[in-house]
DNA sequence: CTGTAATTTCGGTCAAAACAGAAACAAGAG
DNA sequence: CTCTTGTTTCTGTTTTGACCGAAATTACAG
């Protein structure tokens, strides 16, 4: 693996949008070097092509495996971790919207049934914002159902 | 507008949530107290709700309504503005999508165009990746594609 | 012009997150 | 036991983002 000018553009760019989407840059750099890379790669190559602490990379790619972007491989006679990114862009994306799902809608859910049995309860708030809770928690259960497909 | 217990849940989730979606805790919260909201609010009331300051509301309004997701209403012999939200969760949520889209599927679309582009015309990036670059390119034009309908 | 409403800008504070680097620790191979 | 590999923990630094509060600015109504 070298980091080509491309293959640099795309791991930094890549890296920006991880922190937009839950996670911090270097866990997202690793994940695109992973998937661009030909072959699997060791920890202390990540280092070396991202300039990054050891450290950091141990724990970000704990990280990946447990949102199981990314699995361990090995080398006949090779003591050392080899990793590897899901290479199928429709698996790796079904992956991540599930972990997304699980990390903000399921607790969103939970919030507005909460909410909404709540309001039922006490009379203290709005008809118009009961309803408008109620709307809130139809339209997350929709789409709660439909990624389950 | 009252701030009972179920609206105060209500709108400090949203406020997180909101962090993990590319905004501010305030912008969000602000957010889910006008859709909650039987009636518009003008700024010096959210403030008094939220528990904010007014250049803090005044700029997170701006924010809110650059994409489109509130809007400026007046009242007869009153000169003060009042904001409130959409109201219908699908469009609400059209319309969130659609911001996302601006802000990080086109620009993600240019950077790969760019790479696939930069990745052909040289010959130091290994053919493994010109794919996987191809790959994630094809999967993002598809993406985009879909969310246009 | 005067007073009110709202926005914008700016400096400064605060807290949280990301990282680096070192050191301690665990575990397996030989 | 010793070497290698890898993980974990800790401390300290840097960066980033959110936010406040004050002041300057705009706009307009009366």
């Amino acid at each position: 693996m070298r980091m080509t000018p491309a293959v640099e553009k795309y791991v930094l760019h890549w890296g920006e949008m991880g922190t937009r989407w839950g996670t911090n840059r270097t866990v997202a750099q690793i994940q695109a070097l992973l998937y661009l890379s030909p072959k699997p790669l060791r920890a202390d190559e990540i280092v070396e092509l991202l300039s990054v602490a050891r450290s950091n990379v141990s724990t970000s790619i704990r990280e990946l495996q447990s949102y199981q972007l990314v699995r361990m491989t090995h080398v006949l006679g090779d003591r050392r971790d080899y990793f590897e990114s899901l290479h199928d862009v429709w698996e790796l994306f079904r992956v991540i919207i599930e972990q997304r799902k699980q990390r903000e809608l399921n607790p969103t859910l939970t919030m507005l049934r909460s909410c909404a049995d709540e309001v039922d309860r006490e009379n203290e708030t709005d008809p118009v914002t009961r309803e408008r809770i109620r709307n809130m928690l139809g339209f997350v259960e929709s789409t709660s159902k439909w990624y389950e497909e």
